[in-house]
DNA sequence: TCGGTTTATGTAACCCGTTACACATATAGT
DNA sequence: ACTATATGTGTAACGGGTTACATAAACCGA
């Protein structure tokens, strides 16, 4: 590969002018402007990042920590922080952190090794104290770590009081909620948007609220035991869709029929919902937005390192489908 | 940061001791060493990569290309070559091309720049002719590129006729198939192992194909369309299982009931369907496996130059679901 | 005791850019 | 005509490692 001397000696000019032409920078005849053009064009030359990253301190990368690619969640996100990080030159690094804060701490001293320039993170693991010490931007997405570190989240409480709402209007009696892990954030708010609905209900138990994994086969799971403990229950918030999914499959083994006998709505918008019969009703997160704002923050951050911390939260929005559906005894004509 | 230097002022040594220390190798008196590993450990430090990667011209990257990682068949595969990346103590970068050869180019420019060692590769655009100039290993994975670049792919054709003689067990009589987009290699290798297994018979038609894009409406369409014109056919071999959802979502409307009047079987082994209803049988290729050796091979390639073009076809596997059902008409008993 | 290894360590060049600083010429203002 | 400022370009230090080469002491066998 050609280096910036080569391009310095066919061009008959120093390296200092031929750095100058490359960064648009320092002042530089026009003539000479077009020689060092010509040469670069001539050796196809094209400057070494590496070298730049070592005098500058930066590298030009990105990385996104999310808990496992293969969680259906995750994709569109990534896609997002990828397009934006593109979008502006930067390199798209991906890392699965299985949730496990040595990993994740692992992952932040490889990279440090490499100039990396910041990273969105997606935890509820990792040390709020530890992020806030490491030397670089750091944004959390869809989850929050740490009260002062930026974020970039959803409305999750008020969006799981909308679901339930949702299930009412739908002629719903009898509301229970599978949860997701307590110790992610988003699941708490999301229960305690379930709570502002349905606590003043005559009707409601603490038994209506079941727990789980965010995975398909613990929301079977719970959603099985739910329904053999209340015959009753007429809806269902689950706390996202991959584990409504699984609640879809779990009220089908107990024969069970949705949305007849059982409504059910959950939380994320995953295309994952699209796919299923019936489809699933949830409460629509705007993934793509989310994920490509966090980049935006992120590369903000790194350029122009004065503002401090930047919370943003943004609504998500009602997506039916043929999961819940209008009662019989509807009291709205 | 703490610098080699540093190091070196600490331990009372020169920095070329310490890298002796850092890497290994050349003479260290013990106790010198440890005076060295003392002062690593007191100032933390870490050795620069960007510094190393300037002088040996490595970067200890490597990159994967998908088209869309939203596209629920590549999450395993990343998650595959991350997982093996990590544990060679390589970083992973992920690129989603869009199946756009000039993204492509300009991504391979971009991380040429900053030194990245080689790349796994999933295309059907990129001109085989270009690759090979690209002076970094590269190993295609899921469909071939160019003849005489590495490879890791399953035996597509064969696992396409096993699917076909699948559906001919459970009874089918009328076998037809939603093909691929032609010009994915692995597309056309799965319709030839359809017709190995139907050409002969006096009941097969071309029009019995019908062809679609890898995505989920597309085949939603191509299925309608073709238990429109063709209401006797009882069997359903799709390119994938992405569209075999599809297809399961076209009958459905097209209220042909699956598997009673209509067997299907696809394509992957994608855990998407495992969560339809009914849920779909398919020839499940090793995804996780594939995308593991893909990254072997590649750093085996990386870290010694000498050997060839190695070529890895995998086994698919039957894994058989709902939406295949044995017929009454069955001349086995 | 002497030349040949083996062991131990330091000096400096190198990887490839960027930029502070020095210097020279041109243009402008008084 | 004489500074003051703008324009144009080169030299060399710098970022933080690695390693070829030089040097020197210790060890070894004859």
């Amino acid at each position: 590969m050609a280096t910036i001397k080569d391009v310095a000696r066919l061009a008959e000019v120093s390296v200092a002018t031929v750095s100058r032409v490359l960064n648009g920078n320092g002042y530089v005849h026009k003539e000479t402007k077009d020689r060092v053009a010509k040469a670069i064009q001539q050796l196809n030359y094209r400057p070494n990042d590496v070298a730049r990253s070592l005098f500058k301190g930066r590298s030009k990368m990105i990385a996104l920590f999310v808990p496992d690619i293969m969680n259906p969640f995750f994709p569109e996100l990534a896609r997002a922080v990828e397009d934006t990080a593109k979008q502006k030159d930067y390199t798209f690094v991906l890392c699965n952190t299985d949730d496990d804060p040595e990993k994740e701490i692992a992952y932040i001293d490889a990279l440090r090794q490499k100039s990396l320039d910041g990273i969105v993170v997606v935890s509820s693991t990792m040390s709020g104290d530890y992020v806030k010490n490491v030397d670089i931007p750091v944004i959390a997405l869809d989850r929050i770590l740490h009260e002062d570190l930026s974020s970039v989240t959803v409305n999750n409480r008020e969006g799981a009081r909308q679901a339930v709402e949702h299930l009412k209007k739908q002629g719903c009696t009898r509301i229970a909620h599978i949860a997701g892990p307590e110790h992610i954030s988003n699941a708490k708010q999301r229960m305690n948007g379930y709570l502002d609905a349905v606590q003043q209900e005559e009707w409601f138990k603490f038994s209506y609220i079941e727990q789980g994994e965010y995975r398909f086969e613990s929301a079977k799971e719970a959603a099985q035991s739910l329904l053999e403990r209340h015959p009753e229950i007429d809806g269902l918030f689950v706390a996202n869709d991959l584990m409504g999914v699984g609640a879809l499959k779990g009220a089908e083994a107990m024969k069970v029929s949705v949305p007849e006998e059982l409504s059910i709505i959950a939380f994320d918008g995953i295309t994952l919902g699209e796919t299923t019969t019936p489809t699933l009703t949830t409460m629509a997160q705007p993934i793509y937005t989310i994920g490509s704002r966090a980049a935006e923050m992120l590369i903000q951050q790194i350029e122009q390192a004065d503002q401090g911390t930047q919370v943003e939260e943004f609504e998500v929005e009602l997506i039916e489908r043929e999961s819940t559906k209008r009662r019989q005894n509807d009291d709205e004509t």
